[in-house]
DNA sequence: GACGAAATTGGACAGTCGTCCTAAATGTTG
DNA sequence: CAACATTTAGGACGACTGTCCAATTTCGTC
């Protein structure tokens, strides 16, 4: 027999894929029910509502993050290193997010145009980057510019997704990688120094 | 007699606030018609498909970002001046964005995930700003690195949307305007300079 | 005021959606 | 093997979708 949590994990997998590549809204149980091989019933079973889904989906989204953000902390040398790694997603991921964007800013955007009551969950993702890059810019001696820059990074990170998805310019989000990377040499140049504003 | 062009621009302008706050694909027929007040059966005496509906709003975006182009190409004192009032769209727009998101950006990502047939048309826009951007800096003597410079910019705007939407930080909008500002104001500094990398 | 064109109405239509239930199949345990 | 709980399949349901049409109203013109 294959456990309820077999199958529970299959869905949320084909859910994560779909929800990423079609959207939240665009994804029917029919979808998912394809992607997994199952009828379409037995959803019930194992979630009560679509939103249910939705939910395991961010949970799964949050855990993968923080089980990345965690490998960054134990293998990259040094807060500027694991900001790098940051960085280097853009170009790691890049067939993905030419095609579907950034995962984590197109759900939040979804959510945030129709109110979803899973908005606030969805948002975390985007805070616990926000926060882990806030910790390495701490730790590089920016003090109190430290908050200032991870979301400057954060953003950036959005804006070359989204440029990316529209223009499908591999060349581009190389050039935006090494600019970004030059403005970071900038911030480590000195312990705390204020961003070049 | 309401001309048919008047209900029909009434359908168009309903739709464009619609489709921005909710999206495309969450926008039925029966939002828009409760918006302008008009009985569902009637659009299809002006649109033949939900689709083509989408493409007069698209032309009218397109349009109406042309006319605002036209009158900072007009008013504004200067390329860099110019430049300036793109950036500070986002805090001009600072509710609705904060609220939907760039409309730009969200239906250029909306439309590429189900990869629209609109999607070209809709990426228009986006190209519209940048080939503008780019000559704006190319008049500012940036040569070769105004394309890069305008999509940096571009790329720019989009990332400060959707952290602004996720985070609705006001703080967080005006200070990277003004960290844009004075990496404008560097740019500025000497003819034919590369951007600070 | 009568006529024809323009514009609008309300509903039919086939399809899909998320939800929910019952019956069957499967696996586990006595 | 029998009794049981777990898991799955398949379909019914009401609501909503975009599309489309026939009947009606509204308008400009003779």
């Amino acid at each position: 027999m294959v456990a309820a949590v077999e199958t529970r994990r299959q869905i949320v997998d084909a859910a994560d894929s779909l929800f990423y590549a079609q959207g939240f809204a665009q994804t029917s149980f029919a979808d998912i029910a394809a992607a997994v091989k199952i009828s379409r019933g037995n959803f019930y079973y194992h979630f009560k509502t679509k939103d249910e889904i939705l939910e395991a989906v961010i949970d799964k989204r949050l855990s993968d993050r923080r089980k990345l953000l965690a490998k960054w902390d134990e293998t990259a040398d040094g807060a500027k290193k694991r900001i790098e790694c940051f960085i280097r997603i853009v170009i790691v991921n890049q067939a993905k997010i030419m095609a579907y964007g950034c995962p984590v800013g197109t759900l939040t955007t979804e959510l945030a145009k129709v109110d979803h009551p899973s908005r606030e969950r969805a948002n975390e993702i985007m805070v616990l980057f926000g926060d882990w890059l806030e910790r390495q810019f701490r730790e590089l001696g920016c003090g109190e510019s430290s908050r200032d820059n991870a979301l400057h990074v954060l953003g950036w990170s959005q804006g070359v997704a989204t440029l990316a998805q529209a223009f499908k310019d591999k060349a581009y989000v190389e050039r935006e990688v090494s600019k970004i990377l030059t403005w970071l040499d900038g911030i480590t140049a000195g312990p705390e120094q204020k961003h070049s504003q």
